[in-house]
DNA sequence: ATAACATACGAAACCGATTTCGTGTTAACA
DNA sequence: TGTTAACACGAAATCGGTTTCGTATGTTAT
């Protein structure tokens, strides 16, 4: 890089003092009108530009804002980076992307070099590694540090903290209840091993609208799919129990669910409704497009980094950690 | 913020100077044993961690990248995120990732921001407003700075830096050749607007590809689609031309193109075969699933940010700029 | 003529680290 | 006993800014 031009050379320059040159620069009364125009000319015609680090350093307030995901090819995530970054961007702050790829270790890695100073808050989801590990430390450090956080999506009940979260509960509810409103009897669900939350969750809200219909039968429809083996065999199998409705947790498995009942000789809906949960490209562009519950990215990550900012600039007030449930919709398509 | 600790109020405490506990911290041979033991313990027992910004103003080093991006929902974007972060912590280096939203202003002002001492070097895919104004004065400026920087994706002739581009014209070439070797004979192009570099990079492979098996006809079978108007609309009078085959610049086009096929009564791939361009989550999961070219994000970015922190590494060999070109593959689904 | 007050600028402290250089003490050696 | 070297530590400069406070001028009021 090229030797940047500082203060110093300014004011080495010109024969004044750093002092006159910065204030000259900030339009200090101080300063006579003739010195400012020439310390302004000088700085203007060498494109001088202040060295962040030092203002940062100075003002002990870098305006920056730590965000760690846990992955980034992920639509729901991106959309809530997006909304990040607007809510930010508005306020003036910027954004440093972390990413722990759902690892403990990284996650641990990047909190520690994010709050040395380098940013005036932190927005974070929790990575999967973390969630199953239990081990919180890291995260109850910050809070004990007094660093303004805010957790999204992925939060932690024992940590004392802000809060932005989906609602699960209603987004399964509201589900369910769309298909049960379309006359659907047998509705199966395809949930998540039972230490992901959000499956939890989601289920939860399935059962109850089964149960506010009197629909909950001894025989259990809703199975927990496991990653490691073969998704469109358990897919087959809970076909096979004569459903007549899909309730995906996420719309990976709401997309190959139609795939499967295809295969089966079945179409979708005529034969077997499908509902998905998070409403991505996926859901809008494959054929037929898929209902889906709307989680509103956008609007989580926005209304996490205005807590944060908040948080950040009313240090002072001391008000207790909120928790804000974004409400999720339904958007129905060609599949229900 | 709890007020930090910091090598001063150990010193204080402890009664020592800066510098002893500076040295002792980093473990130096010139403070004495008991004295580091000391010190360390102290320094353990108030969980003290140096200051970022101090170090990074010391040193006039930051281990940050910035990255500017045009947009962050995208597949082939946030693909290309992954690459980078992953190419940077492999070599100790953060990213600091800003979005221009496709415009202009934002791209300028992230680039105001970031090239002011926070970032060690910046890597940067060009916003669409900026491609169409013409006005590069902002990168230009970078250059002359000697800030080490690396264009990506959308990249500008007229800059000379570090370029890495995704292999379009091969692109183009490689999927149309393909469905030619498929028997088909009349086949389409849904392309971009010509202000868009990609569409008519595909659009020459494309060219190139028929040329070659003597199947350009007069008749021009591939069309500039108009954003602004119905996209289907569009793609059922390219189908009028009776043709048995469509090459789309991108899968959302490719997706609807099957859409459309279907209302028109015919069926993919039997009427007519489609490929796309970007191999993202709706060619995989749509059906039937969609042959499209990869274009290998995540090695694109990973090699850009490699070549950048190549450059910010070894900065005195002051190599003339280079320009990489990732090939693309295509992946063979049912839609061809 | 002298006190009082602007005006215009510089010296120095500060933010939080690192590092060079110097120095007082002690021990070893001639 | 005097010289030298090793040891353990501190003072001060540095990174690039901002800001407080002090002060040498010149001007105005009494």
């Amino acid at each position: 890089m090229k030797q940047k031009i500082t203060i110093k050379t300014i004011s080495k320059e010109l024969g004044v003092s750093t002092s006159t040159v910065s204030k000259a620069l900030r339009d200090s009364h101080e300063i006579s009108v003739e010195t400012k125009e020439r310390i302004k000319a000088y700085a203007d015609f060498f494109n001088y530009k202040p060295n962040n680090l030092a203002l940062q350093l100075r003002n002990q307030k870098t305006m920056v804002i730590g965000v760690i995901l846990p992955k980034i090819v992920h639509h729901f995530f991106s959309t809530v980076i997006k909304g990040i970054e607007k809510g930010a961007s508005e306020k003036g702050y910027h954004i440093m992307v972390c990413f722990s790829n759902e690892s403990y270790q990284s996650e641990v890695d990047n909190l520690k070099v994010l709050s040395n100073g380098s940013v005036d808050g932190l927005l974070i989801s929790v990575a999967k590694e973390t969630l199953q590990n239990g081990d919180f430390k890291h995260l109850q450090d910050l809070v004990n540090e007094e660093i303004p956080l805010v957790m999204f999506d992925r939060v932690l009940d024992s940590i004392d903290c802000d809060k932005v979260i989906v609602d699960d509960i209603g987004g399964g509810y509201k589900a369910t209840k769309h298909l049960i409103e379309k006359g659907r009897k047998r509705i199966a669900m395809l949930s998540t091993p039972a230490h992901v939350n959000i499956g939890v969750l989601r289920e939860k809200g399935y059962t109850r609208a089964l149960k506010e219909f009197n629909l909950l039968k001894s025989s259990n429809l809703a199975i927990e799919v496991d990653d490691n083996s073969d998704l469109k065999e358990q897919i087959f199998k809970v076909i096979d129990k004569d459903i007549d409705a899909i309730f995906a947790v996420n719309e990976i498995y709401a997309a190959v669910a139609i795939r499967a009942i295809r295969e089966k000789g079945m179409k979708v809906p005529e034969d077997i409704s499908v509902v998905g949960f998070t409403d991505g490209l996926i859901s809008e562009y494959s054929s037929p497009s898929i209902t889906a519950i709307v989680q509103h990215g956008f609007t989580m990550g926005k209304q996490a980094v205005e807590l944060l900012i908040d948080r950040i600039e009313n240090e002072s007030e001391n008000l207790p950690p909120a928790t804000k449930v974004i409400s999720s919709t339904l958007n129905i398509r060609e599949s229900s």
